[in-house]
DNA sequence: GCCGTTTTCGGCCCGACTGTTTTCAGTCG
C-alpha cells in the first residue's frame, strides 16, 4: 500500500511534536512543520515525484527530509522516528493538546511528577501537587485545568457554515454596543477555509476598552481568557474561541493582513520584507523607524513589491512567487455566476416548488437555474422514476414560457448504483437538459470500485456534471476511499464536469482538487444543492472554495451565458 | 532542517497577555 501525501505529512507533524517536548532548535521544529505543510498542500501523489528524483524541487525539502520520504515510501516507516517514539515516553506529547500546556510544561511534569496522560495531568492538578513546581502557582494550576476542560468538550474545529454565520452575528451586536469605525472577521474565516480553529475579529476604535467590555459581557461569551487593551481572548457558549483585537485606524490594512494570516503565508511574507530591509508587524511595514505602510492590505503588499494577494489564497502554496511574477489568477467572483446548477423542489426531497425557486434565483439575478431532483433510487428522498421526470419537464417547459427573465432547466441528480449504472433510463435522461450523477449509497466501497463505479458514470455521455464527487461531510463523514488522480483524468478525458457544492457541510470538490483539477485542464460547476429558498445563498461557500482552488470565472461553466451553456451540454 | 544575485554558515516573524516574576518565560496565534 503506498503512502499518501496526508500520511507522510502526519509522520513529520508527529516528529515535530516530538522535538518540541525534547526542546529542541525551533527553528529545526519548524522545518518540519513546514515540510509537512507542503507534502499536505501538493497538488500530485508525492511517490511520483520521489519516482522522478524532484523531492528536493519542493520548497522546504531539503536532503535530509528528501531522505527520509524516500525511506518511507521504500519501507513504509522511518526508523529516526522510532528512535524519537523510543526516547520519549509515550503520553508525553499527548499533553501537549491541552490549551495551556506547551513543551515546557508538559516536560517539566513528567520529569518532576512522572505525569504521561492528560488524566494523570488532571489527577494532579485537582491534588494541587503543580502548584509547587518551578514557575508554576495556583493561577496555571487552576488554568490547566479549565485547558483540560475545555479540551474536553471542544476540541474540535467548527465548520465555516456554523462560523461565519456566528461571526456575522457578533459583528453585529458589537456594532450595536460599542463605538466602533471599522470591523471585520480575519483569520481563516476571512480565508474561507472549510474548518474554523478560532474567530478572529478586528476592529478599530477610539475607546478600546468600551469595545472589550462590550465584547465580554455578551451572553454568548462562556469564559474570558486574556482581556487587555489590544486583544482579548474569550471561549463562547457554542465551544469556539473568539479574539477581537482593536487598533489604530491608521494600522488597520496592516493589522487585517496579519490577523488574517495564515500563519505560513505571513511568515514568507516577513522573509521577503526582511531582505528588502523592512520590518512588518500587524502596526505597519516599516523602514527604520519609519512607518511606510499600513493604512489598507493593498498598501502593505505594494510596498513589498507585491500586487494585493486575495486572503482566500494565503497559505502559502505558491500565491506569493505567483504575485511576484504578476502571475496570479484573476479568481473568479460571486457576480460571475450566471446560475444555480443543482437544486430541488417539491417533486423530491425540496420545500419549494420549481417557480418559488425559479423566483428566488431571478431575485439572485441568476439567468437561469437548474433544477435536478433527486431520482427514484433515493426513497428517502422521495426520488423520482422515469415518468415523474418526464411530467416534470413538461411542467418547466409551461413554467418557462409564463416566466419571464430567467430560464428553467430540467435536469435531474440522478443516482450512481453501486455497480456504476444509473438508476434512470438513458432514454430519459436524453430528454433533459442536463444530468448530474451522484453517489448516494454504498459509501464504503473499497477503493478501486468506487472509483471504477464513478468512472463508469462519466463514461456514459447523458451524464454532464459529477455531484458532490467525493461525498465527504465535513467533521461527520470522511470522502468515500476514491483514487482522486483516476477520477480526475477520466474527467478530463470524457469532459465531465465536476461539481463544487457549496453546501458548507460538504465543499465537494475540495479546494485542492479544485486547483489539481484545473492544472488538467478540468471544468467545474458551482452548485448550491438547495432544498430551501434560502439555502440559495449558500453559492458563497462554492465560490469561495473555488477561489481557494485558484479558479478563475472561465473554468466555470455556470459562468457561461444560456447559450454557451447549453452548447457544453451537448459537446459529449 | 532549510536556504542563499550580498551568504554553503548563520541566520531563521513578531508581538500580546498572563503568571510568577523583581526583569522574564511560556504560550499562543
Amino acid at each position: 500500500m503506498p503512502m499518501s501525501n496526508a500520511q507522510i505529512a502526519q509522520v513529520f507533524y508527529r516528529i515535530a511534536e516530538l522535538l518540541q517536548i525534547k526542546g529542541e532548535n525551533p527553528y529545526r521544529i519548524r522545518a518540519y512543520e513546514k515540510a509537512a505543510l507542503v507534502i499536505e498542500s501538493l497538488t500530485e501523489p508525492i511517490e511520483k515525484i520521489y519516482r522522478e528524483g524532484r523531492l528536493t524541487e519542493i520548497p522546504g525539502i531539503g536532503q535530509s527530509i528528501a531522505e527520509k520520504i524516500s525511506e518511507l515510501i521504500e519501507t513504509g516507516k522511518l526508523s529516526y522516528l522510532e528512535e524519537l517514539e523510543a526516547s520519549i515516553p509515550a503520553g508525553v506529547v499527548e499533553l501537549l493538546k491541552v490549551p495551556e500546556v506547551g513543551p515546557k510544561t508538559a516536560w517539566l511534569v513528567y520529569k518532576e511528577l512522572g505525569i504521561k496522560s492528560i488524566e494523570e495531568l488532571e489527577e494532579a492538578a485537582r491534588a494541587g501537587k503543580l502548584r509547587n513546581l518551578p514557575g508554576m502557582g495556583p493561577k496555571s494550576e487552576e488554568n490547566i485545568l479549565k485547558g483540560i476542560e475545555r479540551l474536553k468538550r471542544f476540541s474540535e474545529r467548527v465548520p465555516l457554515g456554523i462560523a461565519l454565520p456566528f461571526a456575522r452575528q457578533v459583528v453585529e451586536w458589537l456594532k450595536e454596543r460599542a463605538p466602533i469605525d471599522k470591523i471585520e472577521p480575519a483569520g481563516s474565516l476571512r480565508r474561507w477555509k472549510e474548518t474554523i480553529g478560532d474567530i478572529d475579529i478586528l476592529v478599530t476604535s477610539t475607546e478600546p476598552m468600551q469595545v472589550m467590555d462590550a465584547f465580554v459581557s455578551l451572553p454568548i461569551v462562556r469564559e474570558v481568557l486574556a482581556k487587555g487593551e489590544t486583544k482579548t481572548s474569550v471561549v463562547t457558549e457554542m465551544g469556539i474561541q473568539m479574539d477581537v483585537r482593536v487598533v489604530e485606524p491608521d494600522c488597520f490594512g496592516a493589522a487585517l493582513q496579519y490577523f488574517t494570516g495564515s500563519k505560513d503565508h505571513n511568515i514568507h511574507l516577513r522573509r521577503i520584507a526582511q531582505d528588502m530591509g523592512l520590518k512588518i508587524s500587524e502596526y505597519g511595514v516599516f523602514r527604520g523607524d519609519e512607518k511606510i505602510a499600513g493604512v489598507t492590505e493593498e498598501e502593505v503588499y505594494n510596498s513589498l513589491g507585491l500586487p494585493f494577494i486575495p486572503p482566500e489564497l494565503r497559505e502559502d502554496r505558491g500565491e506569493i512567487e505567483a504575485a511576484a511574477e504578476g502571475k496570479l489568477p484573476h479568481l473568479i467572483e460571486l457576480k460571475d455566476l450566471k446560475g444555480d446548477l443543482h437544486v430541488h423542489t417539491k417533486h423530491s426531497d425540496g420545500n419549494f416548488t420549481i417557480e418559488e425557486m425559479a423566483l428566488a434565483a431571478k431575485q439572485l439575478g441568476y439567468e437561469y437555474i437548474g433544477i435536478a431532483d433527486h431520482t427514484k433510487g433515493l426513497g428517502v428522498a422521495a426520488g423520482q422514476d422515469e415518468q415523474e421526470i418526464l411530467q416534470q419537464k413538461e411542467e418547466i417547459e409551461r413554467l418557462n414560457e409564463k416566466m419571464e427573465g430567467i430560464t428553467i432547466l430540467a435536469g435531474v441528480e440522478v443516482n450512481i448504483r453501486m455497480d456504476g449504472t444509473l438508476d434512470i433510463d438513458e432514454e430519459v435522461l436524453d430528454q433533459l437538459d442536463f444530468v448530474i450523477a451522484s453517489v448516494h449509497s454504498a459509501f464504503k466501497q473499497p477503493k478501486e470500485v468506487m472509483t471504477e463505479r464513478i468512472c463508469q458514470a462519466m463514461e456514459r455521455e447523458v451524464v454532464d456534471i459529477i455531484g458532490h464527487p467525493t461525498g465527504r461531510l465535513i467533521g461527520k463523514r470522511d470522502a468515500y476511499e476514491v483514487d482522486t488522480e483516476i477520477l480526475l483524468d477520466t474527467a478530463v478525458r470524457t469532459k465531465t464536469i465536476l461539481e463544487i457544492n457549496a453546501f458548507p457541510d460538504r465543499l465537494d470538490l475540495p479546494d485542492t482538487l479544485c486547483r489539481a483539477g484545473k492544472g488538467k485542464g478540468l471544468k467545474f460547476a458551482i452548485n448550491t444543492d438547495a432544498h430551501s429558498i434560502d439555502q440559495l445563498n449558500l453559492i458563497e461557500y462554492g465560490v469561495a472554495t473555488a477561489r481557494r482552488g485558484w479558479l478563475e470565472k472561465e473554468d466555470v461553466v455556470n459562468c457561461l451565458p444560456l447559450e454557451e451553456l447549453l452548447k457544453v451540454f451537448r459537446r459529449k
